[in-house]
DNA sequence: TATTTTTCCGTCGATATCGGACCGTGATGC
DNA sequence: GCATCACGGTCCGATATCGACGGAAAAATA
């Protein structure tokens, strides 16, 4: 009965380094308390940090000292006891800048430690035009932004990150894209490093798609992770946040690049990657497009906007399609959610902006086609950000990561 | 430009409750490397744990103290310098029970916490005859292992956790089943609760592919992660092992349903679940076998052993069915692997044990469909546990468990 | 054989964080 | 005026971790 033993050795998992509860990660925790708004008194602190009243007071000490925290004057009575000496982030804390780059344009925002949004603005660019025409209107968008985002009496906060998104795959630790389909001249471009020695500050790159799922669910509550973000616009992607509310790469980094699956559907249709009957060719905005131009409609589209405005006018011909798009990515989205079984799914994209079409279709085939224990307490919307979603999860990327313990050493008040 | 800020407040990630570097945490590292095998002297465990000789010796000290580690007198030289004086776990740290129940039959095995199996068997069982029936021959035959795995002279280890994987959904929270298709008369039954009582220890209720998946995960290399492990048996189930190297449950716990996926070719078929189409209707082992047994093979076969004789013996109709089934499992797998992007998806289950057919019918579908940015890195492969796969998992959770800091209290030696 | 080198391991004091106890402060209600 | 409630500052003891020093055991070298 027992002859050999049929086990091999197993890795068991290890609670991370261990070492000593350093006290610049509680000096992190507070900090990042703080900056999203879950605290705004020590009193708060001590009951989100889980810490000893001495020790959030004297991280907070430390924390004014530096300038990256300020009293926040105004003690709003709550009707008992001492009113809190509230809390918030030192506006010369810095700026973070924030590039969501997409196709056509990209969002532009400056935003400080608080999330205050200081500017923004929308640019045209096309990535088509490669990595160095793109980057330079970027960043001289950039300097010219922070410089009207200045608020008179705060002096000169330095940038203390810059988060750029990318249409298209990126490996986020070399910060350089990945053979992006749809950005010829881009493979392997240092754009961290270009960003980084501009700004003289961290950089990091994110492809678009994760900076909007991140963006959604870090803009609600935690109980709606883990979620899924499905992008329907000129291609289709996907963006997954696990139920640490973080983004998952997978291995390559490529996590969330579905727009070449294969679907039912159309199974002639031709794709750009080489293969047949890819989703992206058969249900994306540009597919669709393509369609409505073709036989049997002939509408005279060419553009997604045309598309939009078909079907914002009700036009049977484009509603059909779109539906029918929307049954094919329905039943995506109903495989995806029996294997990944999110609490969310979000829909976003230039399609989804212009009309409940394609959220109507999607949702009658994944409540049909799931079973009810991955739907039961499934939400399916379309994006609650809309166009900035994307600018929502680079600013979170941006945040942390000045506020986390490595970029936090750097963070002190030039004059105090 | 700047009308109105267009962000909302977002939720900042808090690195846990951060509070001091509990010993207690120190104690479960220091212990889980141990029996891991990572580590077997105090230098090792520097080096591995990343903290200082003091406190790897303290902690080593207070372990032995607890009877939790032993020395391992044999000191073997390596050449050169001082010999380590050896670690080992403790048969005085108790015995973990583990069951791996399948539709049909269970493994069940005694391990120590070094991941020693000190008997293991299999029984046959019926889940169909329910809860309680299954649930006590597990219990009187992990007794009776029991009784035969005291090694002489160990004195009576005391059991520190049970591990259970049942075939169907489960939540592990509550240690209950979830409505699940072919176990009748389970569902919400408190398989935990029952374990917990019957051996007055903590008890923990498992998915069946989850196990072997997180048991395959385990004995790999650490960077064969994310994992995607696909079982094809009667059924068709997944399990997801994240980065970090534990399961993905997903918000409900029903991750890795991926049965009743629906799937090209055999629209018509249907399924169990009301659905048609799905993918465990059309390729399973089950759905083979009446494919062979129908028009117009009429082979005759009744059971999954008859398939896979068929296989072994090279049967052309049975090859070409599986060739089949290996087209439509191939394309879920590639929309999965383009979904989560893992380093290695494994195959199991009965129908791969039997040859090779089905490996090789997946492969070309994956390495055809998938962009190569996915699959660059990919290692696709059968179980390299085969039905000791799940097994493994369990030991993997009962072991932590035991190790982990809430329940390393408990693990005190009965006399020094 | 004596010495050096190498590696492993124990002890001690220094540091710094953490959490409890105590008290002061600012508001409301009786 | 007094009690109550809630926030916050300060002191101090507990203790986890670390660095430095020195001792121990084996092999290499002179």
């Amino acid at each position: 009965m027992q002859p050999t033993s049929p086990l091999p050795p197993l890795r068991l998992s290890v609670p991370g380094p261990s070492g000593r509860a350093d006290a610049a990660v509680t000096l992190s925790t507070v900090a990042r308390l703080v900056a999203s708004g879950a605290a705004v008194s020590k009193a708060d602190l001590v009951a989100a940090a889980g810490l000893a009243r001495t020790t959030v007071s004297t991280a907070v000490d430390e924390l004014l000292a530096r300038g990256v925290l300020r009293p926040d004057g105004a003690r709003p009575t709550t009707g008992r006891g001492r009113p809190a000496d509230r809390l918030a982030m030192s506006a010369r804390g810095g700026h973070v800048l924030l590039a969501d780059v997409g196709a056509r344009g990209a969002h532009l925002a400056v935003v400080d430690l608080s999330q205050r949004v200081l500017a923004h603005e929308h640019i045209d660019i096309d990535v088509q035009d490669g990595p160095d025409a793109v980057l330079a209107a970027v960043e001289d968008a950039l300097t010219a932004l922070r410089g009207r985002a200045r608020h008179p009496g705060d002096g000169d906060p330095a940038v203390r990150a810059v988060v750029i998104g990318l249409p298209g795959p990126v490996d986020g630790n070399l910060g350089i894209p990945v053979r992006p389909p749809i950005m010829p001249g881009w493979h392997a471009y240092p754009v961290s490093a270009r960003l980084q020695r501009t700004f003289d500050c961290p950089a990091v790159l994110e492809n678009d798609v994760n900076l909007r799922a991140l963006g959604e669910a870090r803009a609600l509550p935690a109980d709606q992770v883990p979620l899924l973000f499905v992008k329907v616009g000129t291609g289709i992607g996907g963006g997954l946040v696990s139920r640490e509310g973080v983004l998952h790469h997978g291995a390559d980094g490529a996590a969330g690049d579905i727009g070449h699956v294969r679907v039912r559907g159309g199974p002639d249709t031709a794709c750009v990657c080489g293969n047949v009957g890819c989703i992206e060719a058969v249900a994306s905005a540009g597919a669709i497009a393509r369609r409505l131009a073709a036989e049997p409609h002939q509408l005279g589209v060419a553009t997604i906007a045309d598309v939009r405005a078909l079907i914002a006018r009700g036009d049977p011909d484009a509603l059909g399609v779109v539906r029918e798009a929307a049954g094919v990515i329905g039943e995506l989205v109903a495989t995806l959610v029996h294997f990944y079984n999110p609490a969310r799914v979000t829909l976003g994209g230039s399609l989804t902006a212009a009309s409940d079409e394609l959220l109507a279709g999607v949702r009658s085939v994944v409540y049909q086609r799931a079973l009810p224990l991955a739907t039961r307490n499934l939400v399916l919307t379309n994006s609650v950000l809309g166009e900035y979603a994307g600018l929502a999860g680079a600013a979170v990327l941006g945040i942390e990561r000045v506020l986390s313990p490595p970029g936090m050493d750097a963070l002190t008040a030039p004059r105090p």
